[in-house]
DNA sequence: ATGATGATGTCCGAAAACGGCTAATATTTG
DNA sequence: CAAATATTAGCCGTTTTCGGACATCATCAT
């Protein structure tokens, strides 16, 4: 099965976008510090990553709210349960690691689900950036943390506009 | 990829062939000890597995000494390295662990050879068999002693020509 | 306040166990 | 006294097991 891969431009940088041909599977930070770049063995582009570019957009605009895309992330039984439980953290609000382990009924699994979130395949359409420490800490981001920051002033109405790059 | 499969009935029993369109990759003993079974998202037949039957058959009837098929077993650098010297071995012929060891230019892993040996994927036709303890004693095989030492009999030109099955 | 503790799923590296062995010593047997 | 058997101790690749480390957190002692 051939892997289809697009680069796009917003306002946290650069993303790498990945999937089939009709399913989101990866999106990556080519820069930073966990870095993700698409394999050799890929194709460019040819798969359907218009509609998602188009809500990416609007995202960082403040205008959409829910992303409504075909998604196919691949985990463990218990990630894919985790991620699937991300998606339903509302937009602007932030859940604390122990609440969505709580969430998913496995409560004292809150290091567990940090653990999830951290192998992430699609951060911001799969909101992990809405998971914080119990005490308001941002913990961590494979984007990194600024951009974390970035993301819930974006959904909490704050101005936000700009971000420093390295 | 499909993996296709063929059962066929020889002086040493049942056997399991498989493998791809082009290439054996499998042969397996459906009774014994060490019993081996198509799995059930493989296909059956389908494959040119007429060649590899016809070497069998000639095989046992002593006719044939040297087997001329596409193979294709899958295992570590080492293991395949192992898989590969077996079929130097002349037909009739036997030798040591330590022997095989030393002709792949690792002397001393006579051990590792053995337990190589006890997991090549395609006994009979990738002469195993053919290999025994320094001391003589035929040490192990995977579809039992009994079955090493008749193909070690019909390679030396006894008779050997009935087996029990249990 | 600060710090240790235990619970949870996954990954990764280290360490140990396990063989289709063998040559070198013991130890038994005729 | 040999000449068959044990026992022992190295050998090596693979597999299994084990112990930490993590995007945590409530709890109970200092």
């Amino acid at each position: 099965m051939t892997t289809f891969y697009h680069y796009h431009t917003t306002a946290i940088g650069e993303l790498l976008l990945a999937g089939n041909g009709s399913h989101l599977s990866l999106l990556g930070f080519p820069s930073g510090k966990m870095q993700r770049r698409h394999e050799p063995d890929w194709t460019k582009d040819g798969a359907p990553f218009d509609e998602a570019c188009v809500q990416l957009d609007a995202y960082f605009a403040g205008e959409l709210k829910n992303f409504d895309l075909q998604l196919m992330p691949k985990g463990t039984a218990f990630q894919e349960l985790v991620w699937q439980a991300l998606t339903e953290i509302p937009y602007g609000e932030t859940w604390s690691y122990g609440q969505l382990a709580a969430n998913i009924e496995k409560p004292g699994a809150s290091r567990a689900v940090g653990a999830a979130n951290g192998v992430n395949p699609i951060p911001v359409i799969i909101p992990c950036h809405r998971v914080i420490g119990a005490s308001g800490k941002l913990t961590g981001f494979g984007g990194g943390i600024e951009t974390k920051l970035f993301l819930l002033e974006l959904e909490s109405g704050q101005v936000a506009s700009r971000l420093n790059f390295a």
